[in-house]
Order: structure tokens, then sequence, then C-alpha cells
DNA sequence: GATGAGGTGGCACTGACTGCCATACGTCAG
DNA sequence: CTGACGTATGGCAGTCAGTGCCACCTCATC
């Protein structure tokens, strides 16, 4: 290849004027989505509506959104794909479980999700079985990132038992304690997300002062 | 009410010819839709399809099935139906876990689900998406049975952290056992169930002889 | 400012799913 | 045995999600 080192950031510097539209035109829809789907409810609410909310046309939806479910959780792939970097990030010998509490307490890292929005999308997969898949198929994306990070620190292959329950379990967490979240305004996120993990370390098996 | 004290039997005992003939219907519906969907696909496979298989029309297909994924997990009520009651029969001295692990390796019992069957069916929840969700969806039933049983043996409210992250890990520990099931032909699903039960109940934090 | 690539809208089409009504068939009383 | 009733079924029309195709327009590049 001819002489073309240009410093890295020159690759992607500046976004031009049809990125940001194109960005400007998501978002748009998303919130168009989010909110109709809050005020009038997700089955009465046809992709019709939300294009023209959203001043663009139906067909033009189905350019950002393969379906009607997926305009609530918009950016799941950005969540996914930070995953995997933040779980490689951490100290090789920290405990598993101790690199998920920390990154799952990071979930909403300033630049991926509000804390705002994600707790209307939570609302929403709550009551719209729908929306509820989307978020559980999110979680489950999550979940097979969490489970090659894990075989590979433990040196196990991908389909031994061990990181797939761990990964499987600490999903299980998360959901629960976002579900936790929920319910209990006005507390931190990632203080569920600590207890829930921390609960699955200790072994689920002492029932809290019962027999065990 | 007059005196219609007739034994509890009497109730049920003649399913009629009526009733013998929409099982019959029901389950011609479902095995053409699962055999369908094998052969061809789900995408591929209409419901106009189906209805042809099983000599029904279109429009009676729904009135079986609320939705076209709905005819492969056609027995997920009766399985979620019979989850509450098999827990509530355990011993109440008995830890949490070993009810789960106990009922949760009977799970193909007799009268409701065969082997074979199951196999297919989560074969085609592990290539299909709306299949999948469908399994989870049931899943997440049973799920809400255990958090309701595991509260009332806990004295706690069924709000609470802990009976609602042991009903989501069993339920996690339960999907990894059949998935690892499905991948390991000839073995036992229960030896699966109780493995995985039993790596949670010891607790993920010692990671196989890691740092922990 | 021409040219090409990519974003957009319109149109027609398939297929899931529903409401409505007419009809056929078990069921049960007389 | 027969007629009346309740329920299962089929057909039809309609809504809406989602897709392929093509024409048009707009930003980027030389």
């Amino acid at each position: 290849m001819p002489a073309t080192d240009y410093p890295p950031e020159t690759m992607v510097s500046p976004p031009g004027l049809r990125e940001r539209k194109k960005e400007r035109t998501r978002r748009a829809i998303a919130d168009a989505a989010l909110d109709l789907f809050e005020r009038r409810g997700y089955a009465a609410t046809t992709v019709e509506d939300i294009a023209a909310a959203a001043d663009v046309s139906p067909r033009t939806f189905f350019r950002y959104f393969a379906t009607k479910d997926e305009a609530v959780f918009d950016e799941a792939d950005e969540v996914q794909a930070a995953f995997g970097p933040m779980l490689a990030e951490r100290p090789p010998d920290e405990p598993l479980l101790a690199s998920l509490r920390a990154v799952g307490s990071a979930l909403l890292t300033p630049g991926v999700v509000d804390e705002e929005r994600f707790r209307r999308m939570l609302a929403l997969a709550a009551v719209e079985p729908a929306v509820r898949n989307r978020y559980h198929a999110l979680l489950g994306s999550i979940e097979q990132e969490i489970v090659r990070w894990a075989a590979e620190r433990l040196g196990l292959p991908e389909t031994a038992l061990r990181p797939r329950l761990l990964a499987a379990a600490a999903m299980a967490a998360l959901r629960v304690a976002t579900d936790a979240w929920l319910d209990a305004p006005g507390t931190e996120l990632g203080d569920h997300v600590t207890a829930a993990i921390d609960m699955l370390a200790e072994g689920l098996a002492g029932d809290g002062g019962r027999s065990g």
C-alpha cells in the first residue's frame, strides 16, 4: 500500500454531515417509538405512527430497525460490543465473579446508555412481552460473550459446564438486579448488581439461615 | 345449588367424543408444525402449510394456538402447571436447591413430555430465534412459580432478592443443563440438571481451582 | 459541477393474526 | 328418536409487520 500513514484518528475524525444526519434520524425514530409505546401502548402503536412522529417514511423505519421492538433497545449493539472488551481489561488474576460484578456495575457507562432511558426501557419490558423478549435476547448475546471470556480465563472449552453456568447465572443475577432496581426508585443499580452477584458467589445453598 | 354432591371424579370422567376430537386435532397441528419446521425451516413454513398438513383450516389453527411458534411448545402450560405442585410436595425441611434439583430432574415425567419430542423442541429452539423466545418465555413463567414457592418457604416477600435470585439462577442452570444435554446425545438430562444445580449450590466463586 | 455511492420514499406483495358470520356437529332433554 | 342448544369449524374481509424493487435525491469526491 502507498504512503497513507496518517495518524489513526484521521480515519474516523470528521463524522461527516451524512453520518450525523443518520445518527439524528436514528435517535428521532428511537425516541418517537419509546414515547409512543409508553403513551399509547406497544400494540396500539403502528410503525406508521412511529415513522410519522419521526418524520420519515415507514420504509425508512425498517432501514434503521429490522423490527418494531428493536427500536426500543436501540443501543443494544453498543452495550453488547462494550461488554467483551471491558471484561478483557480486568486483571487476569481477579476472581471471575468479581470481574463480572465490576463490569456489570459499570453498565450505565456515561457514553452508552443514560440511566433515565434505561429505566424507561425496563419499565416497558416489564409490561410488553415483545419488548421483554428483546431485552432477554440482548442479555443472551452478552451471555455468549461471557462464556467465551470465562472459558478462556478458566482454560476450558466453551462447551464446558462451568463457563456456561457462570455466564448464565451472572446474567440471571444481572436481570434480577435490574428488575429490583426498577422496583426501587432512588436506589443505585450498581448496588443491586453487587448484592446479586455476591449472593451468587456465596452459594445459594445457604438458605439465609435455614437448614442449607 | 341443589344436591349435586357427586364424587369429584364424575365431573371429568368421560372425556366425551368432543374432547377427544379436540385433543387429536391439537396434536395433529402440533405434530405437523414441528415436522414442517424441522424439514423446511421455521420461516419457510406458513401457517397455511401447517393447517393443510393437519387437515384443518388456517382459521382453526389460530383457535388452538395464538401464534405460529406456540405450536412447538405445545405442552408448555401443562409443564408450567406441574412445576408448582411438584415443588409444594417436596419435604419442607429439604434444602431449596435440592428440591429444585429433584423436580428439575423429573422434568420429563411420563405423562407430560416425552424425551424424543423435547429434544426436537430444543434443537429447533437452538436454531430459530422465535422458538427460542418461546422456550425462554416458558422458563420465565416457571421461574415465577419458583419465586412464589421459594418466598413462601423462606418466609420472605416475593420481592426479596434471595427468592428471586434463587429462581432465576435455578432456571439458568436448567437451561444450561438442557443445552448441554442436547449437545451430548446418549446422556441423561437428569444428570446434567444435577451437575448444574450442584455447581450452583457450591457457589460459583471457586473458579474450579483458580484463585477464587 | 459532473459523477458515483449511499440514503430515502413509494409501491406492491407476502404472511401472521383477528373479527364476524354462517354452518356443521356433538350433546342432552323430552 | 328427535329437536333444540352449545360449541367447533370454515370462509371472508381486513389490519399490520416486514421485504424486494425501483426511481429519486443528496452528500462526498475529483
